[in-house]
DNA sequence: TCCTGGCACTCACCTGTACCGAGTGCCAGA
DNA sequence: TCTGGCACTCGGTACAGGTGAGTGCCAGGA
């Protein structure tokens, strides 16, 4: 087990090389930080905390850097996470209030996430399955066709068309519509497909097939895939990201274009609290020299999706923690109002 | 007016530089097209190139690069627009074909164009205005509260919230939305103010304000700012953009978020065939080094929308603008189908 | 036992110099 | 009007030397 001073010096470590991005000596740290030792003795310290495999040397002859490990360390052991300030969480107020849709809410977290860590920003939207239907709504566009739409608690909408290969009449419409929704309106969308199960056998025979395939147009917009979306911002802030450019910045781009990709990364979210995923931690490769901050949201109790930011292993992980849960929570209360 | 062959040595100069990236001497160019002229007459062609305005040099003892002029009468004079390769048509098909919604198929146009120009790509949804009304449902979501969905025949899908002073009985209701549609059901968008105009008057008095209500916000979503919306993608592309990267690649990803700017640079094509913005054309400031290459498309001979990529003002305009071309044909089409 | 000051060593980085070569402009001759 | 020849320019690279931040180790002191 490490003393509380080597602890406290991995922590001086690592807040001077997120503040200054380079490599951190023993001399520089004696003097920013009143560790109340010489650098010979922080000399030590890094020397055993090297050997940990806490911090690394780029090259002999600089300074120290934080390891993926010195960084779990940090977050987990020796950094809390940092509350907003008060003009912070004005700001956060200020700017989702107002939102007209759930787009607009999304849209707007997604960019003040990004701008108050000043990294990059992912927000999924409430996911489908863990919502409960507010509304299905059929509407008949031809005599063949319908439309189908969802309406979820979080104000969510999705629509799909529906070919039917016989028409259906307007009054069997209306049926189904009433009767959809008698049985699903305030349950959860998981549960949608136990409820609809005997729908069609209450119908005459000549409708069962469209009623048929209504239902299964509803279920397939359930499965995981199409019902999963998510919006990204702050982009630009990867410019922000290190020298080495090209190398660094490349490969996140195309991660962060890769939807799945970034759906896993958020789903690997545990259900309360935050999740921190540093350099290696994450699966994906192309985000190896990155760290994803992430939390569910939801209104009330319940996790309906997830939010994060990912930005490099050397960002402020106190400060980012805490925007993240602040935002988090905040648009959770929007969506209950809603 | 400059001679045949000076065009030609203008064609190769661009030519070359945007295949290796970088400046081309009169020597190479002689090695590299069959000019049929030595590099000494060359130089002296470069020269006047230069003088009017159409090439650059980097600095003394390097080769020449095209300026935005140089593009310019490039795109006009010298370049068609190269039309695809038929493995290429038959991917677009593959590609967009399957698309279960309007969002699916803007989301794959994105990336299709993205994957086929190697550069970032942007697409706009089909704007509100400019679409007809297909349906506008009204459900009750609370005795006071309403939801009010529009339904484009481009299959654009747009929900509002409306929170009315008073309950507004079920009667009323499926009134209301019957002699709206009546009204506006497969009229443009565009028209539906004057045709609303005077629809609160035929109802009861106490009902009136409610109407009145929901007409104000459907016109409120049929307002320029929020009816536009646009989908991005291959920002991942960027990377190839240069070797002076942090400051040529921020500005853009910049101008990527601001869905302004964007909306602005799309907004500029005009109304038909596709419209090439070579560097300095662009007004923002941010997009100076780069080029647009847009084109509206739509289903039937009406342009609903715009799309085009964003890349680098050295980029190969005959092939980028064949397949900008190409996939809006196709994505009208598809349009035309739903 | 732990901390400290001292010391020799390492090595990335900066600077200055020299050189190379692609590319140019100009000019005289075909 | 085109061409070959020639002197010149100047960015890029390679090499050498100097600088300084930072290190590891060690002997001495609390």
């Amino acid at each position: 087990m490490l003393s509380e001073r080597r602890l406290e010096v991995l922590r001086a470590i690592v807040q001077d090389y997120v503040g200054t991005e380079e490599p951190v000596g023993s001399k520089a740290l004696t003097e920013r930080h009143r560790l109340g030792v010489s650098p010979a003795t922080v000399r030590n310290d890094m020397a055993v905390l090297e050997d940990e495999g806490y911090i690394a040397q780029p090259h002999t002859s600089a300074g120290r850097i934080p390891t993926d490990k010195g960084y779990r360390l940090f977050v987990d052991k020796l950094a809390g996470v940092k509350p907003l300030s008060s003009p912070e969480r004005r700001a956060i107020q200020h700017f989702l209030d107002g939102a007209v849709d759930l787009d607009d809410v999304v849209g707007r977290t997604v960019r003040l996430l990004a701008q108050l860590t000043r990294q990059v920003a992912v927000v999924q939207y409430p996911s489908l399955t863990r919502s409960t239907v507010r509304h299905v709504e059929l509407l008949s566009l031809a005599p063949a066709r319908l439309m189908l739409v969802l309406i979820t608690d979080t104000g969510r909408v999705e629509q799909r068309m529906v070919d039917c290969n016989a028409p259906f009449g307007e009054q069997s419409l209306a049926d189904l519509r009433a009767r959809l929704n008698g049985k699903v309106v305030g349950r959860r969308f998981a549960d949608v497909p136990q409820l609809v199960q005997d729908l069609p056998e209450s119908f005459e025979a000549e409708d069962r097939a469209t009623v048929q395939t209504v239902l299964s147009t509803l279920l397939e917009t359930l499965v995981e895939e199409t019902e999963e979306r998510l919006m990204i911002g702050g982009t630009a802030n990867l410019t922000r990201f290190g020298h080495d450019f090209p190398l660094t910045i490349r490969p996140v781009l195309e991660a962060l274009e890769e939807q799945v990709v970034l759906l896993k990364l958020l789903g690997e979210v545990n259900e309360s609290g935050m999740t921190v995923r540093i350099g290696h931690e994450n699966a994906y490769e192309g985000l190896n020299s990155t760290s994803v901050v992430s939390v569910g949201y939801g209104s009330g109790g319940e996790t309906v999706a997830k939010m994060g930011v990912v930005g490099p292993t050397r960002m402020d992980y106190p400060g980012t923690m805490g925007a993240v849960r602040a935002v988090a929570r905040y648009v959770g209360q929007i969506l209950a109002e809603s």
